[in-house]
DNA sequence: CCTACCGATCGGTAGG
DNA sequence: CCTACCGATCGGTAGG
């Protein structure tokens, strides 16, 4: 939709440039401007005005690149989201066993969201201010690809215990995901010491063999 | 600041009877349309007129209770949070087991939480539109209330493997919290086959005994 | 890409 | 002097 691969007209050359056009670069700077400010404001909030301000642009010129406001929402929600990271690295993730494969796909995804911090405040920015109206797509666009990836760890059936790969997908996105949340609220705050050094390995270590002891 | 309970007045009856003032009403009708609104459309798309409307008020008369529209949110954040309800549930809740003791009180979260399926909205809207700037109040308020109600669970240290109670508490809270988030979303789209009846057990499942199997 | 605007609506307050 | 409101309007801003 907006970014085109330019390259150089040189004949001299053959390596391929993204060399924006003046277009694909007030583009950027209106998604960028307004991410900045969604993150910081919430959607309601940040005004058309705002976002050309900050994008150094006129509060009309903006409508030469998007027809709305909603539309620059829902292009860097797509942009945003660390599927296309996650994935992949999920479908490639190695380990001999069980254990390897939980704690470094369960490290990648506490990494890129660490690496994203915004990602977070964007999904529930969906979800207060527009009622979730765009989920349905996000997921009909993202499940199956997920699941797929994720039933690889079927390939340790030896190791597990029957469980529904998709509950299987379900409590492991669920219990690192809170783990990152929970991380999240509480590292700046006087309740750090909820959070002890050992804590991912203790989610890795529950996930794997629950908090009950082992019969003796 | 809202309620005061008065009292009949009648000398012959020792029975002490909510009787809401006039304006005790106006306040009621006031936070509850502005609860309805918030959820429905979020903070910053609600506006002060759709809520003395929806109260059946003059624009005008709100500002007799409240002195602003933000002061109606906190009024409502406070008055809406569980806490109230789950925490002496988790202190109370019985079980020979500690298996019994989980899924007790797993299932009395699960159940408050379905009784206000817009209590998670309320913090979303407190994070996205606000900021989060009301959190720290609110966990210093909570916090001291739920770990000690927590440490509960350590009366069945025999059963436990030695985890900090304060880990036993985040992962119980991020696995089921997500349980009832997935579970919510999940309810009513084409997605449902993701959601297995058994789901709830198998969570509670994971959470004693984790996803491996036992070594015979 | 800008200036100049529109119909409407924003949160909050005036006097009575 | 209090409460609970009214009709009207304040200075600014909304998406387009």
């Amino acid at each position: 939709m907006f970014f085109s691969e330019a390259k150089i007209k040189n004949e001299r050359s053959f390596i391929k440039i993204e060399m924006p056009t003046k277009a694909e670069r007030t583009c950027r700077a209106i998604l960028e401007a307004a991410y900045e400010l969604f993150m910081k404001q919430g959607y309601h909030a940040t005004s058309m005005r705002q976002i050309a301000q900050r994008a150094g642009l006129a509060l009309g010129a903006i409508y030469n690149h998007f027809p709305s406001k909603q539309k620059i929402f829902e292009a860097i929600l797509l942009e945003k989201h660390p599927y296309k990271q996650i994935l992949p690295l999920m479908a490639t993730a190695g380990g001999e066993t069980v254990e390897e494969w939980v704690r470094s796909v369960a490290e990648a995804l506490i990494a890129e969201l660490n690496h994203r911090p915004d990602f977070l405040k964007l999904m529930l920015i969906e979800i207060v201010e527009f009622n979730g109206k765009h989920v349905p797509h996000l997921v009909r666009k993202i499940a199956p690809q997920a699941l797929p990836a994720f039933a690889r760890m079927r390939t340790y059936y030896r190791d597990l215990r029957p469980i529904h790969p998709a509950v299987l997908l379900r409590s492991f996105i669920g219990l690192f995901f809170s783990y990152y949340v929970t991380d999240m609220f509480i590292r700046h705050t006087p309740l750090a010491k909820l959070a002890p050094k050992d804590s991912f390995d203790v989610f890795v270590d529950i996930y794997l063999h629950g908090i009950s002891k082992e019969p003796a």
